[in-house]
DNA sequence: CGTATTGTTCACCTTAAGGTGAACAATACC
DNA sequence: GGTATTGTTCACCTTAAGGTGAACAATACG
């Protein structure tokens, strides 16, 4: 559950501004390589690298159909960051609350 | 709202697992750099980057006190990873829902 | 068949990330 | 004052990420 491996491919590849553009085109549903990448201004070389980490990673999927490749998001790596991140701040807001209430009860003294 | 370079900065400051442990470790509670990273087999130097790497992300804050730098948590950054993902995640969710219900409604004819 | 379209692979380059040991700085302690 | 502790800075090394143009592969189209 707290695979540490994928975390670190999921956080990077996302940490790349035209990988998370190809991301958000997804979410609004499946798109060809030409289509995800419009609009990016990079070279074809470069979009296919970053398609790779994002397939590697498990944040899309390619399925080729004639000459062309159409990719659709999966979203299990984002639910898996989104609950890392959850946790840590949630667990974070507990204590930072704790310490508000006792900073309360002190001015009440 | 759509800060991309702020984006790209938190996202790669967690793809690190060292510095995904100290993050870990400070959101229960306050620590200084030896606590902070202690059992992470790295020397110091590189601790020192890794939490360079953090501050300037605007993930810690650090306060020296004495000799000791006291580091803690700040959840600003984790928050809006939260939601970019979020934001996504559940927009893809949306459009996949449409997608099966589209199909029972095929079933159904 | 010839050619346009879609996308990948190849060979390369440049830069930055991550790591180290050694030296330094500042505070604490006896 | 001398020394231990906490942490940073310095100088360096190695590897991988990200980028490119050119060539290739496979399908589509007239």
């Amino acid at each position: 559950m707290n695979n540490t491996a994928q975390l670190d491919r999921s956080f990077d590849a996302l940490a790349h501004p035209a990988r998370r553009t190809i991301v958000a085109r997804l979410a609004r549903g499946p798109a060809t390589v030409g289509e995800a990448s419009r609009g990016l201004s990079l070279s074809k070389p470069a979009v296919t690298k970053h398609l790779k980490v994002l397939e590697q990673t498990g944040l899309i999927r390619r399925t080729v159909v004639g000459r062309e490749h159409r990719l659709e998001l999966r979203p299990a790596p984002l639910a898996e960051i989104e609950s890392w991140i959850e946790r840590h701040r949630t667990l974070w807001e507990a204590k930072f609350d704790a310490v508000e209430r006792h900073l309360a009860d002190k001015r009440k003294e």
